[in-house]
DNA sequence: TGTACATCAGTGAACGCGCGTTCACTGATGTAC
DNA sequence: TGTACATCAGTGAACGCGCGTTCACTGATGTAC
């Protein structure tokens, strides 16, 4: 973490009680379902009280607006994405000793996927896209927002920097072009893919192709 | 263009009044930059009149409601698209003869960059790029808006497809990877540039970094 | 060309619904003695 | 442990604003003779 994070994190505030953190988690799990249909300005504070199972009332008692709620959301997603990163070096770790190679980047890979828009419970992915696409666009047009996305965005990068580093070097690959270049394309390619999974039925498996055309085994 | 454009693009209603036409294209303006600054859900009707200068009741006579608003600004996007494109033409064209390889691509590369979302007059390409997303991601959420956006995006893929070649041709390099893939990477990674510039201050010309990145010469 | 009339295009007032926000309240949880 | 009280957490009714939508209207544009 670097202190920039940790400052994002952390707020100086008095500690929640167990029942209040319960109420916000509540709170901000049915706004994902909510924001994913109808968006975040489409989405009324009523709607996703109503899918917590609260009124009103206590939406209030525990956001000052909307926009606070968004900005839980966003720092609940940096936590969320430190743990499944965490269970994704996990995965390659465990599997390391003898499994082919590209079985090895593809199952890091795929579970890398399925970090950015976490996948929690049975929610399915074109949800989760939605949503994280929906609190991208109103970070950026909201300026309180934008420096605590930007911080989650660069945490992101961060592990999946890691990650691609691992899984390379354990299925015995390298890039054909500078490390850098390959890493941003391939997070572009990642994005991209998600977001164009919205308008097709079936999902294409994007960048486990983009990994092999720019990645040959290891010269020695 | 495709049957399927030009289904889109050709409703068979009675052809409209230059007044009529008029009035549309104003409103369209004025929506583009209303969605741009409070999003597509958070504009209101009466703040995309009031910018283009008229009252509600002459939005309801033009558009049966916000999303047929939407509609034919995805379709006059389309339309646009072509009209940039060819002027992309016109300058690798135009400049083909006689100048450095690289240059020349980099010139065609910038003007196909003012592709995708559209640089109108002095609007900002900061604006142009939140409305591009702000479409996308509510033609994703509303199904009669899917097909004519999925359309629209093919439109732009097929002429960087066809740029792209041309440009390369040109300056005489090539790819170091299999064209369709280096294509998506591009093209993933000019969409992805581009949403990552609303969080930076000044942009990064990412595009062409990743372009010298994955093309060499070509061997002769 | 001029006049009379029909259609078109946008006006602006009106209606009603739904939403954000507030607040006095009540039951639940915690605390002191 | 039991009792009395304080604080906490969520309730639900109420208010008012703003928005989407409608519609009778008026001025502008077009057309027939």
């Amino acid at each position: 973490l670097t202190p920039e994070q940790t400052a994002v994190l952390s707020h100086d505030a008095p500690p929640l009680s167990a029942r209040r953190a319960q109420t916000r988690d509540r709170l901000m799990a049915a706004a994902t379902n909510v924001f994913a249909e109808r968006g975040v300005n489409g989405a009324s504070v009523e709607e996703i009280c109503e899918a917590a199972g609260f009124t009103r009332g206590a939406f209030y008692s525990n956001f000052a607006d909307k926009d606070a709620l968004v900005l839980a959301m966003i720092e609940a997603g940096v936590a969320a994405q430190y743990a499944a990163a965490e269970g994704a070096l996990g995965t390659l770790a465990a599997s390391a000793p003898g499994s082919a190679p590209e079985e090895l980047v593809m199952l890091t890979l795929s579970r890398f996927d399925a970090l950015g828009p976490r996948h929690d419970g049975g929610r399915s992915s074109r949800e989760a896209v939605l949503v994280q696409q929906e609190l991208m666009l109103h970070a950026a047009r909201v300026p309180a927002l934008r420096a605590p996305y930007a911080a989650f965005v660069q945490a992101c990068v961060q592990q999946l920097k890691g990650l691609i580093t691992d899984a390379l070097a354990a299925a015995g690959l390298e890039f054909t072009l500078p490390f850098d270049e390959a890493l941003d394309l391939l997070n572009a390619a990642h994005d991209h893919a998600e977001v164009t999974s919205l308008f097709l039925d079936e999902p294409a498996p994007t960048l486990q192709r983009m990994v092999l055309a720019i990645t040959r085994p290891i010269a020695r």
